[in-house]
DNA sequence: CAGATTGAGATTGTCGACAATCCTGAGAGA
DNA sequence: TCTCTCAGGATTGTCGACAATCTCAATCTG
């Protein structure tokens, strides 16, 4: 829902105060330009944005449900600062909801769905090609074969969690770690025949490797952010 | 957080205004005292609980957050009233989200809270034996039951989920639909069942059992709620 | 008579000011 | 010198008032 806004409404008049200032801050957030852990001085910000408190406030608090900050009565908010604990714990949650997307893709995704995913997965192809390595495109790119995917399963639910707290964690994860040309050529594969299991209709399949390409991307952060053991992956 | 705020603060003094009258709105919407789609009119609630309308927006916001009032900018807040439809939904999203729950509570629970949770189960056989039937205390123990194992998995994330929003929305349809009186013996042993599978530690197998379950919940809310086909389920 | 229009009333959004609480640092006492 | 206390400053929480927008009904027109 946030999201859809500010794709489709991206620079428009027509909303309310709180909602321009907050989608600002999303990004300024995600982005790092107001790094982990900063204090979030109401009178400065309105004074940056050139807006009164209470909107902001109402701003704040709607950053505090996307879970962006964390907010303590009395002593004000600050920006969330993701441990190696909890994004580990995200992805734990995103293995279980984005499995259940994908086996729902499987049996809703029309063949036109399909057959426009499948492009978008040649389009990164060609750009990894192309760049090759990690490239500011495959980055989002892939949040975007995810987020297809789970558009696909027709589940309203499954969309507000993922589309929303979950996937501005990511993000603000994949640019401040920046690790992500982890490993684009075997993410595409995966991609690819997790597509391929949609294609079929095969629910379970498809549900088995998206849980595996999303524990395979868990552990790799285990390893590179945790390196008790070194052992290599696969 | 929630949760802990309000079990372990309920009525003290020690919070914030805004945190006070949320708290009071979220069981009354739950309870049904503030009925599903009703509009929620600023002045009137202010006025009801003789606060100004800054901490009355504050809590409304919260609410909106937690998924249980839907607001449209300049026009208000109502009562989020659910679909069937979006039942089904967020049935589907429990059984992603609590069987992953179910297969880290193997890995994580203490032998300490297991049998704990065993004598939680006894107790619940013995209410369900002296009052046969639907009892209110069933119906809010098969949510401790869902909760403690939450709990148990060592996940924050998870319990923030299953323990913020969806929790709420189930809470509210159970009371509202009060159809909770479905299965008590069966749901009841199926518990036992997945807590055998907690015990010796199987993860995969306590995944299995609480999809199952939850899927079975979700089949007769389908049943009952689209009487499509009459057939009797199992 | 049906449908569009406009204006009154009410509601939501925004603002600035005041009160309550918390953090910081200077100073007194051991 | 170290620790505790407490006052000053700043920040958050709360309030009432004003402006912008929506709703609804009565009126007007084809």
């Amino acid at each position: 829902m946030t999201e859809l806004a500010e794709i489709s409404n991206s620079s428009s008049e027509l909303r309310t105060l709180a909602d321009k200032v907050c989608e600002q801050l999303v990004t300024a957030i995600v982005k790092g330009d107001i790094p982990p852990g900063h204090k979030i001085s109401e009178p400065e910000l309105a004074r940056t944005y050139g807006i009164s408190r209470g909107p902001l406030r109402e701003a704040i608090r709607r950053l505090e449900g996307l879970r962006l900050v964390v907010r303590i009565p009395h002593v004000g908010a600050r920006v969330v600062s993701l441990t190696t604990q909890e994004l580990i714990e995200i992805y734990r949650v995103r293995e279980a909801l984005e499995g259940m997307a994908c086996r729902l893709a499987a049996e809703n995704m029309s063949s036109a769905e399909i057959s426009s995913l499948r492009d978008l997965l040649y389009l990164h192809e060609k750009n990894i090609e192309e760049i090759d390595g990690r490239s500011y495109f495959q980055k989002e790119g892939d949040l975007d074969f995810h987020y297809r995917i789970v558009q696909g399963s027709k589940n309203e639910k499954l969309l507000e969690l993922l589309g929303g707290e979950l996937y501005h964690l990511v993000r603000m994860y994949r640019y401040q770690f920046s690790v992500s040309k982890s490993r684009p050529q075997r993410a595409l594969k995966e991609h690819h025949r997790i597509l391929d299991a949609i294609e079929e209709h095969d629910g379970e399949l498809a549900e088995l490797l998206m849980r595996r390409h999303i524990s395979a991307a868990r552990r790799n952060i285990e390893e590179r952010l945790n390196p008790t053991n070194t052992e290599e992956r696969e």
